[in-house]
Parts: structure tokens; C-alpha cells; sequence
DNA sequence: TTGAAAGCGCTAACAC
DNA sequence: GTGTTAGCGCTTTCAA
């Protein structure tokens, strides 16, 4: 049985009122009583039950983290940054992948709604609506999204996405292909009006290939529809997705960046070692910020604005001129 | 407000306690009321209080997954399945970060203690001593440690070590370097004593190399210890320290496998990127099998025993017979 | 500065 | 089968 409130006043000879305000209002009560309390609480190893706590603040000190897919890398970073932070607050964070599905994370969020102060929802595939229906019940800062009146850190996808089809059509790509994500993304819906402005700009033709699954199999998939447009550069939603069209072409014999260059997005670790040319996404200082927006709205209750993060291209060895 | 049980009572017409029984005991109750509680709760969008449920049933329906690193590619997919398989059984799960330290892993244990029913405790750095006191307030699985009277998983690692080095030595190599994790890793202890077997079996000499750090830099600082051993080939403690190893060697002007073969262990998604032999770890079958056993603990009652599961070698490009 | 008492949302005897 | 009541651990008025 775990030590409470009233074992502590029990041991210290005072109300559980007394302790109780030792712990959440200390200069409420006479620092001698105050250090009898704490001496009896030190020696009972007592902790707060914060559940019980929340049944009267209301404030449950837990934030809730949606990512789509923990397992693709893109998140992890994210996720071990926003954690840190909100631990440095003295908040505990579920953590809950949605596999990609918007009933998933209605339903996840629903069933988390009593036990979070707020949450954060990542990539998150509900449609605007739903969003806004949920966040009466919980407050939200979303990430990568840009649902009307919601704090939003944004990692300004486009950006990148532009200094990449500058880079390739400095390195004399007249076709590129772009291999889009899923349509409810809102990193991809930015990545391709700027891939197609840019392209446009620089009198490049964009073949816009897609929607593909997020991951190496769509990247693999799309490797007959890529080939049959002609380019000789290809943009793609993601380093899984690129990394998936590396690993087809090259099993059908193809050579990256010598017969085809290929661009991807988030600069993963992973992309790092496969020496891909890719758009750096700051996912850990999203993760930061995210979490910083959430505890300013929990605490103070305002509802601050919208943070963009700038992104940007690191070239490496998976671009090269066209061949011929 | 959140909607609470009172409010479904008053516009059902029954007392609390007849709406508590329905979602908590509902064979207790008529079958017309129940629908009727059922259609006004669903009506106004109940949803019971999980934190105020747990203060009565000391049930809380949360779990704690603790990692030293989320970072660290090896743990995203367990934590992925973890996270799946704890939902299944309606359990929301607490993920937590130490950045590899023991103090942070106590305290965050401690503070989580309350809210939740049991926890996960995937490559503890904890003493067994620290482990055993805290397994009195909180119910614990480990994986990939041994700690005694504790349920455990465990990926044993020294079966593909075994292989690993019988598969160097049937290359030809008669010089192989062990660059080793830290000491408080159960795998690391594992990964020494059969490696170390293995090459005496097969005429080996093993260069014991370490402790490292479990990280990319950990293992391209062991480069100028590991070359100073004349060993032909290394087999590391993880993926991050070989592919650290690797790169650093490459900048060195040395090519893998054809100067020095390499050899990792967990077989992240990077090593199969980067085509680097490395030991398997089923680590998603690993975070199933921990929250079963965290499950079957909390809800019967029993101490269940330890899981083990095999690990295996898988070849890739890294390895080749030795040079000369 | 401290104690008494009510209440947070829910469950669990117990009585009817 | 349902209502009554007490209580889970804590906070927060209100008095003293």
C-alpha cells in the first residue's frame, strides 16, 4: 500500500490540510511546521497521488503525444525532444500512434481527454473539423498542420523544397518527378505547390507522381510510374519514400545520382548514412516548441499564434548532373 | 466541463451508482435501463474518468515504458508495439526517456509510480538493488535484463554472437576486435561472454575493445584502438556504434568489407540501408511479448517467468573474407 | 497558521 | 435490479 497524505500527517502530528498546503502551497504554513511535514514525508518515502490531486485542480500534469507512426523515424527525435521538455516541467507523456488512421486518433484522443491537461498532435490526419469538435475537450498544439485557430509549430516545408528543385535545375534537371505523400498532409500539400512553383520558375517540368504510402514500399512502387515519365530527378515526400525508390532502381539495375538523382525529405539518420541529398527538417526543436506552446496555453490559458521552423537542403551524394 | 457520471444519471432518470454499473459491471443491471443509460451517456458523450476511477478500483489503466534512448533506432519499433498491443487491452502507456542514466531512470519511475498499474523497463541501467525497491510499488517487466525475481524478456543476443563470429571465422578471420557497450548492459555482458566463447571454439583471438558509448561517436572513436589490434574484422555492440565505426574508417581511407569487415547488432532499419551484417533483435515481438506478461502480472496476480527469444545473424555487405 | 469539512468523479459494499 | 452510503487521496473553502 502506497504511503498517503494521511500517514504523513499522521507521523507529523498535523492535518492532511497541513500537508497537503506543504506541498502545493508551501509559504502557506510555518516554515518549522512545513519542515516537520517534509522530514516525515522524506522518511515515509510519501509521493503525491497525482490522480487524486487532478480530481480537485483538474490538472492532471500529463500531456498526450499522437504521432502517426513511431516507428518511422521521422518521429523518434520529435518525441524523445518533446518529452524531455515536458518532463523538465514535471509532465508525464502518453505516447500513441495512430498507424496513419484518423479513426485511430479520434478515438485515441477521446479516450485520453480526461486523463491530459492537453496534447499534441503530430501529423495529425483528422480533417479540420474533427479537430476542432475534439479540441473543446482538450486543448491542442499541432504540428505540421494549420487547423484555423489552433497553435501550430510548422516546419516550413517549403523552403526546403524550394532549394532543392533549385539544386536540381542548377545541376541541369529539366525533368523532375515528385513523389507526393498522403493528400490529408499538410507537409505535402505545401511540398507541392513550392516544388511546382519553383519548377515553374526555372523552367523545369514537374510530374507530379502520387499519392504514394509514406514509407519504402510506396517509394518502391512508384518506381515504374517514375521511369516511364522521363525524369532524371525525383522529389520525394520522405527519406523512406526516397530511400524505397534508391533500393528499386538500383535492383533493376539503375545507379543513383548517376542515372537518376533522387531528393528526400526530413533528414533522417538513416538518410545520413545512405548519403541522401534531403530537406532538414528540425524535428527536435519542434518537438520543443510544441511543448512550449502547449504548457503556455495549459498555464495561462492564451492561445498563442503559430511557430514556423525554417527547413533547408543538405546536399549529398544522391544528386547529380543528368546523365548524357 | 467534462460530462460526468452524474449527468448521464440525472438524464437517464437512475441513480450514479446504476451508471457506474453499467460501464463497470454491466450484467448487473436490466437490460432496458442499461440501454437507456447507454443512449443518454452516448447523448451527452460520456466518458468515464479514468484518473477518478482508478482512485477507487486502483486500477489506472496506464502503463510506463521506460528506454534509455528513443532516439536510438533500436527501440522506436518496440515502443511501436507496445504502445499497439498495450491499446488492444485498453491501456494508454507512458513513454519515458533516461538518456541513458540511472538517476533519471529512478526518479522518473518514482514520480510515475502513482499513475500507473506496472511498467516496462527496456535496457535498465538500474542496479538490481534500485530495481528490486521500486518493484515494490510498482509492478515491473524488463526486457533485456536479469534482474532475479523479476519477469523478464530477453533477446538473446549470444545466439547470433555465436553465429556471427563463427560466420567471420569461416571467412578466414583469425583477429577479431569486440567493441563492447556498457557495463551495465545485460546484452553487452552476453554479447562478451559468447563472443568470447565462440572464438575459442573456432581459434578466434577476440580483442576486447571498451566499454563505448552505445552511439555512432562511440564507435568511430574506438577506430584508432580498434586498427592498433590488427584484428580484420569488428563486431560491435550495436548498428550505431558499427555504422559510427564505419564511417570513420571510410574517412580514413579504408573500405568495408574489403580492408575490415563489420559486423552490428539489432538489424535497424539503417543497417539494412547501409547493407551491414548485423544480429537480428525482434524487438517488436519483444514489446508484445513484455506488456503480456506486464498484463498477465497486474490482472492475475502472477509472477510469470522469463521469455526468451532467439536472435539471428543476418549477412549482409559488411563482411568478406579478410584482405590478403 | 492551522483544523474541519465538503467535494472532485467514480466504485463498492450493503440494504432494500 | 437499484438506491444509499462511504470512501479512494487530495485540495480548498471557511472558521477558528
Amino acid at each position: 500500500m502506497a504511503v498517503t497524505i494521511k500517514d504523513v500527517a499522521h507521523a507529523s502530528g498535523v492535518h492532511v490540510s497541513t500537508v497537503s498546503r506543504t506541498f502545493s502551497a508551501a509559504h502557506l504554513v510555518n516554515a518549522e511546521t512545513r519542515a516537520r511535514v517534509l522530514a516525515a514525508a522524506h522518511q515515509l518515502g510519501y509521493r503525491p497521488n497525482r490522480a487524486a490531486r487532478a480530481l480537485s485542480t483538474r490538472r492532471t500534469g500529463n500531456l498526450g503525444l499522437i504521432v502517426a507512426d513511431i516507428a518511422n523515424p521521422f518521429f523518434p527525435p520529435l518525441i524523445k525532444a518533446a518529452q524531455a521538455h515536458a518532463r523538465a516541467s514535471d509532465h508525464h507523456v502518453f505516447v500513441a500512434d495512430t498507424d496513419e488512421q484518423a479513426r485511430v486518433e479520434e478515438e485515441l484522443i477521446r479516450s485520453m481527454a480526461t486523463q491530459v491537461d492537453g496534447a499534441l498532435l503530430v501529423a495529425s490526419r483528422l480533417s479540420n473539423r474533427v479537430i476542432n469538435e475534439l479540441s473543446a475537450d482538450v486543448p491542442f498544439v499541432v504540428v505540421n498542420r494549420r487547423p484555423p485557430g489552433l497553435p501550430a509549430v510548422l516546419m516550413d516545408v517549403a523552403s526546403g523544397a524550394r532549394q532543392a528543385v533549385e539544386h536540381l535545375a542548377g545541376l541541369g534537371h529539366r525533368e523532375v518527378a515528385l513523389l507526393s505523400g498522403p493528400r490529408a498532409s499538410w507537409t505535402n500539400q505545401n511540398l507541392e505547390r513550392a516544388a511546382a512553383e519553383e519548377a515553374e520558375r526555372h523552367g523545369v517540368r514537374l510530374h507530379r507522381l502520387g499519392p504514394n504510402q509514406p514509407t519504402e514500399e510506396g517509394g518502391a512502387a512508384a518506381a515504374p510510374d517514375l521511369l516511364a515519365t522521363g525524369a532524371t530527378a525525383a522529389l520525394a515526400y520522405n527519406d523512406l519514400v526516397a530511400l524505397g525508390l534508391v533500393g528499386e532502381l538500383r535492383s533493376r539495375g539503375l545507379a543513383v545520382p548517376d542515372d537518376l538523382s533522387v531528393v528526400g525529405v526530413d533528414n533522417t539518420d538513416t538518410a545520413r548514412h545512405c548519403d541522401l541529398t534531403t530537406v532538414d527538417m528540425p524535428t527536435a526543436a519542434a518537438g520543443r516548441a510544441a511543448i512550449d506552446l502547449l504548457l503556455r496555453r495549459i498555464t495561462s490559458g492564451d492561445a498563442p499564434g503559430t511557430v514556423t521552423l525554417d527547413t533547408r537542403l543538405i546536399v549529398r551524394g544522391s544528386t547529380a548532373p543528368p546523365a548524357g
